[in-house]
DNA sequence: AATGAATGAGCCTTCATTCAT
DNA sequence: TATGAATGAAGGCTCATTCAT
């Protein structure tokens, strides 16, 4: 039965996904859960005992699925780095636009509301994550003519807090792509050598 | 009598701003309100009757005193526009850093639950000023020749959108000042003239 | 200030019995009260220290006036026994159908929830007048030629029950104008002599 | 489950009778209800989510018990048309004079505060009802030579107002059994012919 | 007399959690 | 495993009543 178990807890999470996406962390009820997964009480607990829990693995279900795959396919590939970067930009932006199923405020409330050690931050190491292939691309950039910086950690540092402040006024004052795009071509400029 | 209602108001709502700083907004009840302020139930709803309606008036009057009285005051003197900026830059650093009486959190939780139309969104507001403050004084600067660049409005724009992704980074993996320092000198440096 | 006291004390009653009219006993409040007079919370305590002081009050300024002034006027007259019949019909009949200022739900409403001794209650003591009024009318109709019926009490209490249960009717289950005349039609041809 | 489930809902509606019977309509809390069942305050709102929900389940139940049975049972018989009115009306009798378990109060109080159309009232239709049968009753009385009237219909309706009016009359004012049989007694006489 | 702020009791409603089946 | 009835705690809201001014 651990294979219809495992099943049954798959879509636990999916459903669970979307209740999260909806009414960020701090309004979601256990019971709200069991309507959208249209099972009984008892049977949400047998495999989740909070919304804490469900969250958490709602959290890591969703970042195993998000690993990057379009950039790392591409890493594969001889994309040239200015391609790659851009590959990635579309992704942050696909993400920062997203209105259905995006975990963004259910994380800011979820995180800020609890300490969470930074070495197990799944969204710190999400950051650093993004700084680290930022950072890479930057300097692949450099070293084939295409970019231009005496800081590549620092750019892609401040590249990887715009996107985050992009994030978070998308979901609080409201953005639009138009806005997006112009942030983050504005980076991208500061990053092509000018004399052309 | 009204003088006193006044004094209660702000009272409760001095009180209110503590606890929607410590809860975000979507924890906090009337119950927490009512005693934190150690008054009745009924005592609260004579003044406001629901939680959102109290966070909007601790919201109003935090931005009432925000002025920016500082800067107000440095751009009344000779400052340069480099003091001015790293003046703005200093206050933002202290908010980024609050951990004490910080509506961030409870904002966010609140705009990203609410639709609030763009021209009456406090959030937006203060970005907005934000960017037209920090745009000014790099003009200023580009004029007395401390300052250089071809888009004072892009890196306005770019320094707020770092400053908010450094606010919700504080807020959910945790940043400590040396952090902000860097990212806020990555940005000041991008600004001086590199010749010398 | 008795003369302005015994003023505000009557405004009080108007406006009471406008709320009892529209919400029967039960549902009325002190803060109704209160906002329909727009006075203070505390100055209507002056004058009455609960909702059924203030019925009871509003009830007995009613039964003052109401005193059947038409018949009364009528009996001072020379009008036939059958035209003041019809006067009392009419204005029992005006009485059934009131909408607005009627204390009938009310009354229904503390009446049946308060065990009032018949001998000082009032809803006994407006019946008990209406039979004797009425029996009273019919036997000076038989008198004079105009009315039959060998049981005129029976009748003037047939006739009253009659009334009661149009009264209810009218607020339960809504009868009109046309099943009022015909009911009391019912009664009144049931006196007059058939023979013609 | 389902069966236990039908259980227990009827066992709320018999509790909940006696407190409508008791307290009337207004009067009655979820915590009286749920008092007097003795089951827990959650436990109620699984089966009723209002004192008007229950009420009008209250009473659905208690006209769908009603159905006149002695009556039906009689006409089954050879009964004669007197014999039948006087069972009917020892049915309205002992109605006017319950004290236990009447809704009638509740009644009045719930259907003069709801506009409810005349076609669901069920008020209505238990007073059309009735008058339907005492008006078949009479005409077989008619025609059988026990009754004589020649406005059958108007008879009916005459008698059924009049014992509304005794049903109001016992819960506000009082009366007693031979008031009642007085006046049911007044009815009849008027329908025996007066011959013999 | 009159005001209206303040209190606290009381009822409403929703859910997290348990448990018998 | 799974169900869903049941419980009771928690928080919301309204008002009767009091009282300092």
């Amino acid at each position: 039965m651990s294979e219809k178990s495992a099943q049954k807890r798959k879509y636990i999470l999916e459903k669970a996904h979307g209740v999260f996406a909806e009414k960020g962390f701090k309004d979601v009820t256990m019971k709200d859960v069991v309507e959208a997964c249209d099972i009984s009480r008892g049977g949400l607990y047998l495999y989740f005992s909070s919304t804490e829990e469900l969250f958490l693995a709602v959290l890591s279900e969703d970042i195993e699925e998000d690993d990057d795959e379009a950039i790392t396919k591409a890493l594969n590939n001889d994309a040239t780095a200015g391609d790659m970067l851009a590959l990635f930009l579309k992704e942050q932006k696909k993400e920062i636009l997203r209105k259905k199923n995006s975990l963004v405020v259910a994380c800011y409330e979820y995180f800020s509301a609890n300490d969470i050690p930074p070495a197990s931050n799944p969204l710190r190491k999400q950051f650093d994550a993004g700084v680290q292939i930022v950072q890479t691309l930057i300097e692949n950039g450099i070293n084939s003519g295409e970019f231009q910086t005496n800081d590549p950690y620092g750019c892609a540092r401040n590249l990887m807090y715009v996107i985050e402040g992009l994030k978070v006024s998308a979901k609080t004052i409201g953005i639009n792509e138009d806005t997006v795009d112009r942030e983050l071509l504005y980076i991208l400029e500061g990053l092509v050598p000018e004399d052309n």
